[in-house]
DNA sequence: CGTGATCTTGAAGGGGGTCAACTGGAGTGG
DNA sequence: CCACTCCAGTTGACCCCCTTCAAGATCACG
């Protein structure tokens, strides 16, 4: 794949100074901060007398790198990040993108260092809270407590949506699944559920759906051709929800008695290809 | 893959009389519970007041079911659990294996629902802590609070695993990682890293790992027949710990500058079998 | 305009999915 | 006890899809 780390592009075209830009970050309230994650927060004046640390990153920027010491989590106020795991080879395995209200870096509290890096794919800002004050401020503030709980629930619910996207035998359907989990992902945040732009590239598509870059260009072009999406560069639109919704039910070898009905429709690569062919010629 | 609902067999071959049973539950304090997960509680009167009830399981068992409301978390006691997801054509992804002091269940707080499913692999006990005492609880019992954070935070971990499993093109590869992650967690709970019992089908580790549970019996005879195991059903033997880690390290397409070092060691697939055969034959 | 990046498409080859057949063990019922 | 069934696991054969290598198009930048 060579999804190897290439964060010129990337810091050139965005003109970012410093690599590791701790850069013009100013402070906001953990009432800011429980705001954003959704919780209702009256008027508590514990949690707006305390103070959180506003980091600003540009795109292409590292949050923090695999294997440092944990110093902090992060929860995402603007942006959108991408997870990775580096192999010793320099294979970049993408585990995730993160956007608006997700954590960042919790993976690290139980070891110490973090497992996993986290690099800005925009302009983005995060919350700093330390990894020294987490526990005091969840006993001080419950309805902290009880935001972080949720996030890294939802963070692990993620996780296991990366399983779902991998599982998928052809290339076509995980990319079809990976696209409708950005578009409820959109869908949730208010946006529109059927045009999007993508941050990432195609390398970081690729490694996140466990195929080669190439695979995840020809599998745009197939999702185009079938009628079920439109794509220009990294601009997408989701033309026919209901074809891709349909696409991303294919697993593998379905169940013992596969449907008994049409013509043997056994094979998953076929149930790929005659459906699509017919959409387009329909 | 056909890695469907096959609960039958085990169910008879253990004789559970109900499939989602309660049965024989008794009480523990949450005192065991933080002791299980590693925390110093010297003699705190409130922890060994709090009573935490306790839920004994039989092989394939049912701790709870995907799509269920969300009731409890659970804190494994004993004995091995299988996570899973199942897809609208009844295949079940798996997402991973729990064992001794980990949380199960908490990926449900976010939406009220579990997303995964738990089912025993063996004899197993679990902790169990109500959804509703979670917030309660944590704010009473400080201890208790880091010890669920810190068990999240590792299951965090865990998942991230799981895409590295699922990362590597060749399927003995995929194998030997996940071999190597076993034998890591089985010696940070003390027991052999070399020698262990496998609790789950060659299916299970199929989904686990994305390929045909066919592909994984091919894969355990390619690393007999490599000299770096010895495998008798479920019995696995790591007898050449040094050459598996090696082979876990083969991901995709390396760098960009390969290593420029011998015969253009580019494929993956080649340094699957070259060096193999070379320690077969050395 | 040269450089280097992303993205696309083509061609070739092989790995793994799928189907099939076989073995062996466990439970069932005669 | 022994046939019978069901299932886990293994191995073989076929062939499609994906990986890999390669080349071209486009864009950004100096």
């Amino acid at each position: 794949m060579g999804n190897i780390v290439r964060l010129n592009r990337a810091q050139r075209q965005f003109k970012s100074a410093a690599c590791c830009a701790e850069a013009t970050g100013h402070q906001s309230s953990m009432c800011d901060l429980l705001q954003l994650m959704g919780a209702d927060v009256g008027d508590d004046p514990l949690a707006t007398s305390v103070l959180v640390p506003i980091r600003i990153l540009h795109a292409g920027d590292t949050l923090f790198h695999a294997g440092f010491a944990a110093a902090a989590i992060y929860f995402v106020r603007s942006g959108t990040f991408k997870i990775f795991q580096t192999a010793d080879d320099g294979y970049e395995q993408v585990l995730g993108f993160a956007g608006r209200a997700e954590v960042l870096g919790f993976d690290a509290l139980c070891m110490g260092q973090y497992p996993t890096a986290a690099v800005a794919l925009e302009h983005a800002s995060v919350f700093v809270v330390l990894v020294q004050d987490i526990f005091a401020l969840a006993q001080r503030i419950p309805v902290f407590d009880r935001v972080l709980h949720l996030a890294v629930s939802r963070a692990l619910t993620r996780r296991g949506d990366l399983a779902d996207a991998m599982a998928a035998v052809a290339a076509e359907v995980r990319l079809a699944r990976f696209l409708v989990q950005l578009s409820q992902r959109a869908a949730a945040c208010g946006q529109s559920p059927c045009r999007f732009h993508l941050r990432m590239s195609r390398r970081d598509i690729a490694s996140h759906l466990g195929v080669a870059h190439e695979t995840v260009s020809r599998s745009f072009s197939a999702l185009a051709r079938w009628g079920l999406v439109r794509v220009d560069d990294r601009e997408v639109e989701i033309t026919d929800m209901v074809g891709i919704k349909s696409l991303t039910c294919s697993t593998r070898r379905p169940v013992d008695q596969p449907v008994a009905q049409g013509p043997r429709q056994t094979y998953v690569r076929h149930a790929v290809n005659k459906p699509m062919t017919h959409a387009v010629a329909g």
